[in-house]
Order: C-alpha cells, then sequence, then structure tokens
DNA sequence: TCGCAAATTTAGTCGCGACTAAATTTTTTA
DNA sequence: TAAAAAATTTAGTCGCGACTAAATTTGCGA
C-alpha cells in the first residue's frame, strides 16, 4: 500500500487536474503547500510507480493505476467527511481537515461499513461526488457561480473544500449545497457579484470565491432561457 | 504534539508498568517489534523530552507528563475500538488493530464527540477501561483466570487485546467480557487448564492464553470463601 | 570472585520525504 | 531574436525512525 504522501500527490494530481489540462510541478507544490524541488522528487518517484507520466519540464498526468488509487483516496476522504457530519455532528466546515488524517488509516472493510452505514451516498456534505468502490466518478455539469448574470437565479449544488477559511465563510453566509442564489448585481471587467441567499440577506464575493462555488440555474430560470431563443 | 512513533513507545511503556514493576528495553522492543536498539534511541529521544527517566542498562519509567500522554492516546483507542463496534459493527477482534491507526489521527473534538455518542462510557469492548480526559484510569482488582482452582466460577471482566489471533480465539470460545467461566480441572506444575465457558462446551487453556483474561469469582463462589473461613 | 552469557548501548547506515542552493530548460518580452 | 524571467530539475543536506554489527555493562553460576 502506497504511503500517506503518495496518496496525498495523486490526490492533488487528480484535482488539478480537473480544472486544468495539464499539471505543473508548481502548481502541485503550490496546492501541497511544498517547494518545487519536494514535487520534482516525488513526480519522478510516482513516474517510477508508473502512477503518472512525466515529460520533464511539461507536467505530469494520471496513469490508469494512479487515477484509481486516487479515486480511492477521495472515496475515503468524501465517506468518512459525510460519516463524520451524519453520525457524530461534526461541523460542515470541520469535516474535511478531519478527513484529510482519516482518509489514509482505514481499512477496506471499515470503508465498506461506512458506505453501508451512510446508504451508499453519491455527494459528501460540500456536494462532491463520492467515487464508487469500482471507480467511477459523476462529473455533473455544473457552472460556476461566477460565470452567472445579474438577474440569474441558480441552486447551489457544490462549494470547493479546499479552503477551511472559504469553508467556513461559505457556512456562515448560507452559501451551501441546496440554497438558492439570485445575482443581484454584476460588476463588469471580473469584478465582484453581489448575490441574496435564499430569500434573505445579501453578500458580496470576489472572483476567487465566487469560482469555488458551482450550481445549476433553477427551474424558472431554464425555462426563461428557453423562452428568449 | 508527539509523533505516532513515540504515541506508540509511551502507550507500549504504560501497558508494561501495568505488569511489571520495571520496563526494559528488550521488553519494550519485543512488544513493539523492533529491535533494541531502536527501543534504546527511541528511549532517550523521551528522556531529553522528559517524558520517561531513563537509568541507563537498568530500564525505563514514565514521567507525569509521559504518563498523561500515554493515558491520552489510550483513551483515543480504547473509545474508537467502542464506537467502531457499537456505530459500524465491526466485529469485536477486529476493533484493536482498526483503532491502532485512527487514535494517532483523531482531533481533541473528534474525541470528544465520540465520548458523548458513546454516553461517556467506562470500558471498551474488552473491558480495558477507558481512562478519563483528566487523566483517571479505573484499576479493578481483577484476577487471572489462569490463578483460579479447580472447581471455581468466574465472570470475566477483561480479555487482553495485545494478540489479534489469540482474541479471535476468545470470541470464538465465548470467553468475553460478563461471561461466566468454570474451571473444571487444573493440570499441576502450571499446567493447562480446562474450563466450561457459560454452562456449554469447555475447552483447554494454556498459562499465556489464561493469563490474557481477567476475572472477579462469581457471586456464589464469594459465598464459599467467606464460609471456609 | 571470576568468567561468561545476556542485556544494553554505541556507532554507523538506510529509506523516506522534506529542504535550500545552484544549474538547466522553457517562456516571455523587449 | 536575444536576453531576461520564470519554471523545473539536479545536487546535496537534514530529521525521523528503523536497521545491523560491535562494544560495553550487568548479573548469574561455577
Amino acid at each position: 500500500m502506497p504511503s500517506a504522501s503518495v496518496q496525498n500527490y495523486l490526490k492533488a494530481i487528480y484535482q488539478l487536474q480537473e480544472t486544468c489540462e495539464t499539471v505543473t510541478t508548481t502548481a502541485l507544490a503550490q496546492h501541497l503547500d511544498i517547494s518545487a524541488a519536494s514535487a520534482t522528487n516525488m513526480i519522478k518517484k510516482l513516474a517510477r510507480l508508473k502512477l503518472v507520466r512525466h515529460s520533464p519540464y511539461h507536467g505530469v498526468e494520471l496513469s490508469t493505476a494512479g487515477e484509481k488509487m486516487a479515486l480511492e483516496v477521495i472515496r475515503h476522504h468524501r465517506l468518512i467527511e459525510l460519516f463524520l457530519a451524519e453520525a457524530l455532528g461534526v461541523p460542515w466546515e470541520a469535516v474535511h481537515a478531519e478527513a484529510e488524517k482519516i482518509e489514509h488509516v482505514i481499512s477496506e472493510d471499515l470503508e465498506d461499513r461506512i458506505a453501508d452505514f451512510l446508504g451508499d451516498p453519491g455527494r459528501d456534505p460540500h456536494g462532491d461526488p463520492i467515487p464508487t468502490k469500482t471507480g467511477f466518478v459523476e462529473r455533473p455539469a455544473y457552472q460556476s457561480l461566477f460565470d452567472l448574470n445579474a438577474g440569474q437565479s441558480a441552486v447551489i449544488r457544490r462549494v470547493s473544500d479546499q479552503n477551511p477559511d472559504h469553508l467556513k465563510h461559505f457556512f456562515k453566509l448560507g452559501l451551501i449545497p441546496d440554497a438558492t442564489v439570485d445575482v443581484v448585481q454584476r460588476e463588469p471587467f471580473q469584478g465582484p457579484l453581489r448575490v441574496r441567499v435564499g430569500s434573505g440577506s445579501e453578500h458580496t464575493l470576489d472572483e476567487t470565491l465566487a469560482r469555488s462555488i458551482w450550481v445549476t440555474l433553477s427551474a424558472t430560470q431554464k425555462k426563461l432561457f428557453k423562452a428568449k431563443k
């Protein structure tokens, strides 16, 4: 079994691959908060283990084996997040950090028991899809909240759990999966946007924050969109 | 926070102190399945950290700080064992190995939530007392099953969880906390003993096995004992 | 009490996964 | 398109916690 370090690298590469086509050494190093040299070292090791393909100076890519391993870790992570929230009431913004450690030490058997307990769930508390045991993962076509225009209304489907401070902030603002948001105002030039959460408070989100939230247009919006055509 | 290694050493020293007055390097090394030289190295480190007192060539002893730390790890371990058994139905003989890994990675907050969930329990599934958060631990005056005589009857209170194979064996034989055992026959010269479990099957236990089970004499036995006097 | 065996410690090594500093390659820009 | 900047890799080091082999200390039995 791979070390916790190897697991973390694979997970990071997987997550970066979701947004960027090619994963650079620097991006990986930043994501894991380590030096670029350390990242290079580990990339070479992963390449030796046939878990990634590495074209020196041009980035890294998961192999089939590497992706499978990454998805196993991610499955652990998300099952644990949901389990901690459901079974023990661990607050939404804390489950990520806790799962980050536990994901590396649970057995296959415990993984199965947790999945069973939760009724084989499809989503973790932040809306992230939980990979199946066979390595299949949903990839719903959500759009970023940042890409909405003023006047549009949407339902939050997923919130990035990468930054604990952001997460806490989102929770405080009510920006959680299944919440409704209306874009009240849109500043030009990729500026911040102002949203109303539910039918209550209004808040301003900058680009980073708004890009960490994925939504689907709400039913009425979709109809309007169709009508326009 | 101490590394998982440090935590394991402290736990091991604590457990050895329960039976032996003085903990030797060799005993520690055997308990942790490492070389004696490795044990010496870590002992020196622990001494530097003021977690143990070390008189070279004469053994090692936990300091107050070291004992406190050991008890925290043991509290984690036993809470997790019980939690896995209660919440997820992890079988009796498997909880130990699972807890051995998780105990090092849970937060204070999660510890509290698990204790809460379980209603601040006093015992883990093997009958081991769970230390309180303040570092107090019950030390009931149980006697070893091996010290009983033929004809005596007792209730199992605690079973050592140190050896997974033994544990599995105990479970198969019904030798679990709260079970009743009658000593049917006692071989001389520290030989094996034959016991009836509940009012059912009979089994033979050698010294090592019998010393891994702690009991209290059953009520009727105590009366008989008093009457003799 | 002397000598030997067992226990313990010392000395030196290794793999892992991090680091910094320096060299190299790629990309940008003037 | 050439030079500067940025990204990446190489080279060498470090702490941790394991190891083996060798030296030392202790304690037991003759």
